[in-house]
DNA sequence: TGCTATATATAACT
DNA sequence: AGTTATATATAGCA
């Protein structure tokens, strides 16, 4: 397939758009941040079309740096993360076919 | 931006390459495998990245229908999963940072 | 946070 | 399992 781009918008452009990345810890700590946020959704709506798609059962433990703890699942980040939270932090629901995230506290 | 495509190749082809689809349970059983197989190593090469990337901790359960369980963590799964596989089964240890999945058995 | 150009992930085929 | 055409995810900016 031929695909022609239009060389007077391109032309003046010092260059838009995604860039590609080396994996590797991002060091400047807003961009780490932004990376983050990003990121983690993505994450979770990728494991959110896995359950969809497949019927498969779920459970996300993002443990980041700081001390904020994100869980995700399906049908809901309990059932299969309960007993890894066992330790008495309170997990919370998360909402049917398209959990929310939710911050618990500590750990 | 104008993208142009050309016409005479695009014309015969019945249409290959990817297909927008619904976020529902696939029915046809061997597509839905496939699909599983491939999702999966997606989620986890994501989690991985975001590790990578930001630095934090991951632990994934992914419970399939049948009977697998699948587990990827970083470090390693059982430091973010540990109390959750407290149940006795055997975690295993994924490898540092490029972890392997692991199947665990029973659960 | 929202936008845009691209890098990636992946559905349909082989 | 490997290929190809596209749908998506997202890095760099505003």
């Amino acid at each position: 397939m031929v695909i022609l781009k239009d060389s007077t918008q391109m032309a003046n452009k010092t260059s838009q758009g995604r860039k590609r990345i080396q994996i590797k810890k991002i060091e400047n700590l807003s961009h780490r941040k932004v990376a983050f946020s990003k990121r983690r959704v993505g994450v979770f709506k990728k494991a959110s079309e896995l359950c969809l798609l497949i019927g498969a059962k779920i459970g996300i433990i993002v443990h980041s740096v700081g001390k904020c703890v994100f869980a995700w699942g399906h049908p809901t980040a309990d059932s299969v993360v309960d007993r890894f939270l066992s330790g008495g932090v309170d997990a919370g629901r998360t909402r049917e076919n398209y959990p929310v995230t939710r911050t618990l506290a500590g750990l």
